[in-house]
DNA sequence: TCCATTGGTACCCTTCGGAAACCATGAAGG
DNA sequence: CCTTCATGGTTTCCGAAGGGTACCAATGGA
């Protein structure tokens, strides 16, 4: 931690925007079981829209966290599977979801606590 | 990892989205020094507009990652600090900002890459 | 009297996320 | 021959959220 990622300009900053897309970090969780093609992913994936989804698969390709391979099929067929570069993301990420899972007990019931006296 | 986090509905998906708001990252970070001003948070954080470093203060102590502490002074003082909650956010949101110092070339050059085919 | 400091608000505008509808391809079925 | 079906998106529209700038209240000090 160089502190640097508090400059706008840093490209860290540039890691955390991506990172701090929930649907990145979901697309992340949802491939690491191997490739899947784009409707086995919108299932997986609760609540995303296609265009929202095309959109992140789009920018983690673009991001070298992902491939994208189209087979010359009909019906066509498209498979999104993680980089090495992607890969390495699982690790901080399970760690954060870890996190969540521990703690959303006592967020929430801060939350409600604060509510309470609104 | 129960694979909950792919519920819309699940409590951890409302967590993944505190976090996945990039600035509350920043704080957790700008805060782990102690505790912090708003200015001073204000100044620390590159890019932050009062407004939204207002939003994401209030949400987290909310929360309860933070408490706000308001000194009945003038001019008036107001301290922003973590909660035990929140501190224990340090150390995932640290793996995340490690991955990111780590790979921001990788995905840079990704990028670069990409556009240069583009 | 006028100014400076602090911790915000109020206002406005642009952008982004989300919902719903639509589309091109081509094999398969009748 | 015409229709149907599946896939992997795209297009359009809308409301909400993000962000920039200006401003404010309280009070001590010059």
């Amino acid at each position: 931690m160089k502190g640097d990622a508090f400059d706008p300009d840093c490209p860290t900053r540039l890691i955390l925007d991506r990172i701090g897309d929930k649907w990145s970090v979901l697309v992340v969780l949802g491939l690491t079981g191997g490739p899947r093609r784009f409707t086995e992913l919108r299932g997986l994936i609760g609540g995303v829209t296609p265009k929202v989804l095309t959109q992140t698969l789009r920018a983690m390709e673009r991001d070298g966290l992902l491939t994208r391979t189209i087979f010359a099929e009909v019906p066509p067929r498209v498979e999104y599977a993680l980089t090495p570069l992607g890969a390495s993301l699982r690790r901080p990420i399970e760690a954060i979801a870890a996190w969540a899972e521990e703690n959303v007990e006592a967020v929430v019931s801060a939350r409600d606590r604060h509510d309470a006296l609104a």
